[in-house]
DNA sequence: TTTAAAAACTAATTAGCGTTAGTTTTGCTG
DNA sequence: CAGCAAAACTAACGCTAATTAGTTTTTAAA
């Protein structure tokens, strides 16, 4: 039998990822090394390797578990009964607790994605194609039912997805400004615009 | 005299310049070596010294010529006669118009500059905390008049410089989408919202 | 055509990287 | 407590990085 699990809930391999998101993030993967990671961690850089195959499966596994988790959530809420407004506010709070409580890997994911090698980086690129997508389509009904703008819906996509993860900022300054007005206020922008 | 002048425009450096902000922006500052960027300049790696202090100097270039590019430009329209409203619609033509315009700089700016050395770090980072604090005061002063629907002005400022600076995601897929119709629908979304 | 500066080149230095090899320690199981 | 695998360690390899030193070539004005 193996000992691998760690003092917290995961294993080690675990550990090491989160630390991983950390470091990737506080100083991109490139100029990060596997030294500082290890003293993080608080081992050896050579110890890791008993947990981990490469620096560069790091980055994968952190930018998959991120698309992955993303990819399931639109298919449960575009499955849905509600209206396309709704669904899409859904989505908007997803996104927005999504980086309230991830915001190391989400970070590295939307980042950092471009140090991924082949075939990951296709099957990244593949992941967000398919989730730009979907809300699209989602965006696209409700232009067709009225119940939206008819604006290009490629555009409303891209400046939803880009508001949501510009939060980044937010991260920075969260003792100015709590979630929940954070929440509000921004979904009130985007679905009623500045203008009073 | 000299004869640093090169066919285009400007100095060597100026090229040397354009070509970083090419390399940094596709393969990110730290997985950008000087002997690539010789090689797309048409030199050997150590030519480039003739013209340039440092790796890290070709970084501070790009950053604040950008950085100071918008903050005199903030100056100019917040300082005019217009309204609010008319102000903001303004500095956001001005953004999609820089994306537009001069692609390179601005990616690496937003995604590079912290690798800036002190204290150029602190430097850059005073430079946007600055610009915000200028499009915090203009929102205000809009929410203040009625203009402008009553929410956090920092939120406001946040999703609309996200949504901006989110057209790069745009610049890959230029064919599908004039400027005209990006920059229409965009600035539609942001001041009336999305639903109908 | 001479001359002197600008700008290119080659070669080398120093430092850090990811990773592997080989060995020792640790800690659970029987 | 004996045995064994997991996981730590030290040492080192092969490579690439930014940059410097020293030298040669190019350029253009006098």
């Amino acid at each position: 039998m193996a000992k691998i699990k760690t003092e917290n809930n995961g294993t080690k391999k675990a550990v090491i990822v989160q630390h991983a998101a950390m470091l990737f993030k506080s100083k991109s993967y490139s100029a990060s090394s596997m030294r500082e990671l290890a003293e993080r961690v608080g081992v050896e850089a050579p110890s890791l390797y008993n947990h981990i195959g490469s620096k560069s499966e790091l980055l994968q596994s952190i930018c998959f578990t991120v698309g992955n988790t993303f990819i399931e959530q639109i298919e449960q809420i575009a499955n849905g009964e509600h209206s396309i407004v709704h669904k899409i506010e859904t989505i908007i709070r997803f996104h927005i607790s999504m980086m309230a409580e991830n915001f190391d890997e989400i970070y590295v994911a939307n980042h950092e994605w471009k140090h991924l090698k082949e075939p990951y980086l296709s099957d990244f690129l593949n992941i967000r194609r398919n989730y730009e997508k979907r809300l699209v389509e989602l965006i696209s009904a409700g232009i067709e039912n009225k119940e939206l703008q008819p604006i290009n819906p490629y555009v409303a996509v891209l400046t939803i997805l880009s508001a949501v993860r510009g939060l980044e900022f937010w991260q920075r300054n969260k003792k100015n400004i709590s979630k929940e007005e954070l929440e509000n206020d921004m979904l009130n922008l985007l679905l009623h615009g500045i203008i009073k």
